[in-house]
DNA sequence: TATTGTTATACTCTATAACTATA
DNA sequence: TATAGTTATAGAGTATAACAATA
């Protein structure tokens, strides 16, 4: 891909995107701060991502969370330690593992989503219900933004 | 601090809140993995902040980017690398350290605004107007839920 | 003694490269 | 030979604890 072509296009969204990628790495950085105890963010997102796809193999869960496989590997290793997935080989295919919830991993599920997310909740409670609202909005853009596969 | 008073509080919040900490964390991962060359989010994002603070102490900086002194230490050191900031003990206070932009990060941070943003342009500009408009409201309550202090 | 910053150490998260086991 | 996953290794980013230099 050659440099890029006359750009002269995006002029009032260089802000926006500059805002964007550092509010975000902000942020990021402060609710990695708030980790729960040994439920690190990339835990509980690959926690929730299990969750989300049912019993799973390693590499699609790998997909799923756009990292490399042994990055899964390590953090399923870490879950299955916590006793929050069970992972068992695929009896047709012994190559493959599958990664499935287990009853200790709905449990803190459903326990972290009432405790886990004190943090935000709190800074939540002094947004006025128009800034949650656009907040609110925003999301599904945010997903977008991190979901989606690079344009080549 | 006891338990969590009676909560019974912010029921629909928790969903907002779930999806705001799953989606800015992956946002971040893709981020962090857009990092161009040698100029990580977490060094580009220090070196905006040197920008915006002007010479500043390195203790300020880490108090600004909400980093503990040693990791501002080794950012400062690796920017210093780079040739992007000059350090320099204070006259007066030779305990302290001064930060100042250098030429070369000046042209950085004006390169990197054209050039290190493409990723997120690429995907704002599959946004429509709306969508685009909606994000960019969410910005500063980003930056507010990323700077405040905590309460306690 | 108190403050500013650095060094030492350790852990998470991530990657790439090389390997194993299975197909 | 090709695929699924693991092991080995490395580096960024962060933290705490212990230290050094200066006030």
């Amino acid at each position: 891909m050659p440099p890029p072509p006359p750009p002269a296009s995006l002029p009032t969204d260089a802000d926006v995107v500059a805002s964007l990628r550092l509010g975000v790495m902000r942020l990021a950085r402060r609710l990695r701060q708030q980790a729960d105890g040994d439920v690190t963010p990339s835990l509980l997102s690959a926690l929730a991502s299990v969750e989300r796809l049912g019993p799973v193999t390693l590499g699609d869960l790998a997909a799923a969370e756009r990292v490399q496989p042994p990055t899964m590997t390590k953090l399923v290793a870490r879950l299955e330690d916590l006793g929050f997935v069970d992972r068992g080989a695929d009896a047709r295919d012994r190559r493959v593992v599958r990664v499935a919830l287990s009853a200790g991993g709905r449990d803190y599920i459903a326990r972290s989503r009432r405790r886990k997310d004190a943090y935000l909740a709190r800074r939540l409670e002094r947004f006025t219900a128009g800034e949650r609202a656009a907040l609110e909005r925003a999301l599904p853009l945010l997903e977008r933004l991190a979901g989606e596969e690079p344009p080549s």
